[in-house]
RNA sequence: CGGGGCGUAGCGCAGUCCGGCAGCGCAUCUGGUUUGGGACCAGAGGGUCGGAGGUUCAAAUCCUCUCGCCCCGACCA
């Protein structure tokens, strides 16, 4: 491809809207531009690298036995209405009247329609196990498109479902999700990891999500240095150090004036914050309930929503006062009579802990869980922090911000058994089919890529994603030599169907080479009158740097060489 | 949805407080020179100052409303 023909709209400066690497370097090479709040358009190079990874992504789908579907992006909205999710998913989705004011909406996901097929053409379990994918646009109107293409509205996804008659088949069609989403973030040369997740909305039994380590992650990720355990910081585990010698034996009511958080306290007495016991007042069903966790844990909401569902609300400063006769900051449950009390794990066997005295500007010291307050139960809804240890090993834990690439669900018959997905099974019973469901984002794949393999000059691709293997840099391509040994090289490369991209602009050569770093194909092949004058082309690497001279007739040869070098790298 | 910021040429910005010729750099076009890290000379084009309404002799600038984009939070497979 010569570059003179080539839409790449480079930018030398870097837009203001966009804040996130690979956000600004998409935009500054000219991969994609913004059409709306989260949703782009895919200029030629951006499509390049997508197209691959949908390659990579189908070639490991097939591999599993996935068959290839293309599913309705726009759907009537009934289907929705009979799983509930149409409530669910509220403005989130797309909807809107058709012109005979049936309501239609863009769909966010697909499992409704996966159930509308299985349910009029599967009717017995001879004919599972079955496993369909697709990539396709999904549409969410998110209430906050960000960060480039990371979180958009619309979004290009693969997404599978297997459909089983028996749980067996179930866990066999998520371990070979599991295989095949190990392979294609592998072969995309990403550095990634898996953890154990929460099933949020999706509901189901047990989810794992493939999680790349980055800053602009919004999802919080719990990962051992020493061995595998790696979770979702909103299911996160871990083991408790517990605290002994407060210097607090026995109750003592401690003045405290208007020192009300945790923080000012423990500034205050000069006591670390895992000697205090954070007491929160919840309504739990409509009825009062007091929360209890250490001093140096936060409540974790994912545990909240697993323990209580979604009946619950942190109490108003006016109900703390009605009921503890004091001010939020010197509240505890120690004295309060006929409110349950939930005593966070993190508590549990240790004693002398500092808490309100239910009288502003006064705190309690020496509080046992369970002698100086009943417990109704202890629970675990503590919020994993870096330093915590790990629940398999005592290891120390990270907390790391990671972008979530894919997750795949065991979701059983949730979906199934709302729209009446049955097949009758060997006794001629009817029963609902067993589901699982597994997306990647194509476009995080890509966009995680770029955070990850970036410099200051610009994107470093591997020769996997690349749009192009090799960028041909003539340094002054209306010399007749320099043209005339640049085409021929073109053509040998193209010949071999290695991928070149030429530029053969009438542009300084520096602008060539800022280009070129900018758009970051891996090889750069730099022809310039001198060195051929010597029979030789230079070489340079993007990722490092090197530059090294080659024969001119062995160049291909050489380049060939170091695509076979860095395959899978 | 709450808080904050921004909207002026394709991009980056100044001008807005204190009303008075719409500017700068880059990019673009024409001609010429140049060719190893974002070249030089000469010339040229490009604007509904996000939009609507208002105040005023006069509005990018003041007032009201509105739309869009970004960030933080809430939210979020």
């Amino acid at each position: 491809m010569k570059m003179s023909e080539f839409f790449s709209p480079t930018l030398k400066e870097i837009p203001s809207d966009a804040v996130i690497k690979s956000h600004q370097l998409m935009l500054r090479a000219g991969l994609v531009r913004m059409l709306a709040a989260g949703i782009y358009s895919y200029l030629p190079l951006s499509w390049r690298v997508l197209k691959k990874i949908m390659n990579i992504v189908r070639e490991e789908m097939d591999a599993i036995g996935g068959q290839e579907v293309f599913l309705p992006a726009l759907n009537p909205l009934d289907i929705w209405q009979e799983t509930g999710r149409a409530e669910n998913f509220g403005d989130e989705m797309f909807h809107f009247p058709d012109r005979k004011n049936r309501m239609m909406c863009l769909a966010p996901t697909h499992e409704e329609v996966i159930c509308a097929i299985a349910r009029n053409d599967i009717r017995s379990y001879k004919e599972l196990p079955q496993i369909w994918y697709q990539i396709q646009n999904k549409f969410r109107d998110e209430p906050r498109p960000r960060s480039g293409l990371l979180r958009t509205r619309q979004f290009l996804m693969k997404d599978s479902y297997t459909l089983d008659y028996t749980w067996e088949g179930l866990d066999i069609a998520y371990d070979k999700h599991a295989r095949a989403y190990r392979n294609i973030f592998g072969r995309c040369g990403l550095k990634f990891f898996e953890v154990g997740a929460s099933s949020g909305l999706m509901g189901g039994a047990s989810s794992q999500e493939f999680m790349l380590e980055s800053e602009m992650g919004e999802d919080n990720v719990a990962l051992c240095g020493q061995c595998s355990y790696a979770a979702n910081a909103e299911i996160a585990g871990f083991r408790l150090e517990p605290v002994e010698d407060s210097p607090y034996r026995e109750l003592t009511e401690i003045s405290t004036p208007e020192k009300r958080t945790i923080d000012e306290v423990s500034t205050f007495l000069n006591l670390s914050s895992e000697y205090f016991m954070k007491s929160m007042l919840y309504f739990i069903d409509s009825k009062p309930v007091f929360i209890v966790i250490r001093g140096d844990y936060e409540v974790n909401e994912m545990k909240m929503l697993t323990k209580f569902s979604d009946l619950f609300r942190p109490a108003t400063p006016e109900e703390v006062f009605e009921i503890c006769n004091a001010h939020v900051g010197f509240i505890s449950p120690v004295g309060i009579k006929g409110i349950p009390v939930y005593v966070d794990n993190t508590l549990k066997d240790q004693t002398g802990f500092v808490s309100g005295a239910n009288k502003d500007h006064f705190h309690i010291g020496g509080i046992a869980p369970g002698k100086d307050f009943p417990v109704k139960e202890y629970v675990d809804l503590a919020l994993v922090k870096s330093g915590d240890l790990c629940p398999e090993c005592g290891h120390s834990l990270r907390v790391v911000h990671a972008i979530e690439l894919g997750h795949i669900f065991k979701l059983g018959t949730k979906y199934s058994a709302s729209m009446g997905a049955n097949v009758l099974d060997q006794n001629g019973k009817e029963i609902p089919i067993i589901m699982g469901s597994y997306g990647i984002g194509i476009e995080r794949i890509m966009a995680g890529y770029i955070e990850q393999n970036a410099d200051e000059n610009g994107i470093v691709w591997n020769f996997t994603l690349a749009p192009f293997a090799v960028h041909i840099l003539p340094i002054n391509y209306k010399n007749r030599l320099v043209r005339e040994k640049t085409d021929a090289v073109y053509q040998e490369l193209s010949g071999l169907g290695i991928e070149c991209l030429l530029d053969d602009r009438n542009v300084s050569p520096g602008f060539k080479f800022r280009d070129a770093d900018l758009l970051g194909m891996p090889v750069q092949s730099i022809l310039g009158e001198k060195n051929l004058k010597n029979g030789q082309a230079e070489l340079k690497h993007r990722k490092t740097g090197n530059k090294e001279f080659v024969e001119l007739e062995k160049l291909s040869q050489r380049i060939i060489e170091i695509i076979m070098e860095n395959k899978g790298k």
